[in-house]
DNA sequence: CATGAATGAGCTTTCATTCAT
DNA sequence: AATGAATGAAAGCTCATTCAT
């Protein structure tokens, strides 16, 4: 109906299109939902005013944009098959893989976070994809804990709040050397903290078994 | 540190002053710090629109007076000696006290956070704050993990990191039983986390084996 | 909920709602209420462009405020008994108090049948308004035609249209010598062409019995 | 009087002008002149956005185009010879085709009485048409009229105005069964009204008695 | 001729803040 | 102290028009 926000037709258009994404994404960043203004993304992307609107209908549609190639990554990470050759290097793994991949959006993260604070469609995004990634986790270490009066739940959201908090405020986002040492603290936390959390069954069990 | 304007001499005002604050938290919590109006804030404390600048210059500055409050409770916690019989019951003891207190002001906190991702002066008092009792957790780590290779920094910041996580995203919103039991996992977590860490001195360069 | 378009509580308020809406009056008619801008409305009333808003939700919403005025005039012509010494005198009464009112709302519905031709909601009230009275008329007139092929509904819409044709393209907005000439005339098409259609039954009514 | 680019060489190009002229008419009928987008008119078409702009200068010339074909139409029914076996009889055949023409037109005559409201152009051609016809009503009225006390003119405006007012709000737009008898019901009224008028000479000073 | 991307002026609306009462 | 009217600086969004391909 409206001519608004139509797919591009050309490749000049894509172009475009991507170059205002991208602009979105460090204009968003470095100034925050609430204060950055069409105005800036468009002046980064050097384009004109209108422009943007030919391919997004607002604000929140561009960062609509930059969450979905965002939610999707994450989700990947802890949708592939947890392997390894025991049960700490499969943490070691998967939590190198979460901790790059959030490293890699952080500030699109950063900017979600914000978002939802004000607008509803944001919270309930976010909601959405932060459950599909703890879900997934409480039903790996489920086994685990199976015996111990400890939820999943609890467990799979402080263990993964962790790593978020670690990534979201900046702290890895430098070279892959510090990367590499942060997981390696953050690999024997998360595996410290089960072994103590599954040895208070009467039983104790081992991870990754 | 807050930026009121002038104190209230009469009893009246103080009464006016504080319904203001508690307004504004009520509604900052709601609609977010950038979408709440100053409007919203005074119907809610049913003044009228000017008196608001009577007690405070902005927006900005009631925020900053309800910030005020939260960040010194959240400091007394950490600055407190970690008193307790043993390693687990200390730790225990802070993180129930920690993650009550955080439970609490949870409201402002999100807010805070919020505002943190647009205004430098937000960004810059949560900083601060973070860093007060992030660097006092490192600081009582730090014998324990003074053979091995981790970072205490990264250790206290990781592990305050999921306490926060979880106490922000309401998690912790709830009666006093359940936050017993999440402040039980979070103490496993912790020390086993931590023992797992001073370990590691001996053979610092494999996890998990 | 909202802050704007409240009722003033003051009679300064009231005053500048008041010359809001004399200053649109002018303005609209003048420019047409596509073109009319907010900016010219309240540069006229001489208040801020804010203030604007304070009184209205819109340009629509003024608009609106102006038709409630004009639309109860008319209705109210039709409404009143329709007395007189005889059908012709009857007749003449009432359109002379029609062209009158109409004559003194002309700008109000030149406006508001331009906003009818891309606003739904104005030209519900119009219809909605123009069945008013032009059923009104037809009832009155019913009597007359009862013998004759010829529909009420037909014939009031012809008549009152030529009083509306004839007072909102601006003929009838001279002085009284004027107007009640003009009123003359078109009484006596009125009568003329009744009793025409009256006669072509085979038994002849009279008007006004 | 058109403003339009340069004329279509081939029959294509005459057949995409004449294809945005069909759809102009429909979308502005329907959604008014002020909010018919030319995005609207060229998807309608079935064009490109820039091809408008090769066959027409802008929106205003696509609506002059409409009315140049409705303008000469309306002027050539008047213009015509007014012939008939008696007075009647010439009456009816005149406002037949009339009416017919204005039913016609009605959608261009709908948003040129719109455009006409902010746009002096539009407002000058209208004056300009409608006193084309109305005058020369008023010329073929005068000799019935001249020994009254009634201005032709008046009469004529009055008249003509009935039939617009009828024709532009839609009434006449069904079949030509009801048009027929809406033609008979217009056809007595201004028989009636004129013979009225006429009789007038004799006692000019009071109506209606 | 046709296309559709790009432009940017222009208008609407919001709301923090000021100020007269 | 309290009120609420007034202000005006932003920003968002639209769409007629231009232009490169």
């Amino acid at each position: 109906m409206s001519v608004t926000s139509a797919a591009p037709r050309t490749s000049r258009g894509e172009r475009t299109r991507a170059a205002l994404r991208q602009a979105a994404r460090g204009v968003l960043a470095d100034l925050g939902y609430a204060t950055a203004r069409v105005e800036d993304v468009v002046a980064a992307a050097g384009v004109s005013h209108g422009t943007f609107y030919t391919y997004y209908d607002n604000k929140a549609a561009i960062l609509d944009a930059l969450i979905d190639e965002t939610a999707a990554d994450l989700q990947a990470v802890v949708d592939e098959p947890w392997e390894g050759t025991d049960g700490a290097a499969t943490i070691e793994a998967v939590l190198d893989r979460f901790v790059a991949v959030f490293a890699q959006h952080a500030d699109v993260v950063r900017v979600w976070l914000e978002a939802s604070a004000h607008e509803r469609h944001f919270r309930d995004r976010l909601r959405e994809v932060r459950t599909g990634y703890v879900d997934r986790v409480a039903e790996v270490l489920a086994p685990v804990l199976h015996p111990t009066p400890h939820d999943p739940g609890v467990v799979a959201a402080a263990l993964v709040g962790m790593v978020e908090a670690y990534a979201t405020q900046g702290l890895a986002a430098d070279g892959f050397e510090e990367r590499t040492a942060v997981v390696r603290t953050l690999t024997s936390i998360w595996l410290g903290g089960l072994i103590r959390l599954a040895e208070e069954a009467e039983q104790p069990a081992e991870v990754g078994r």
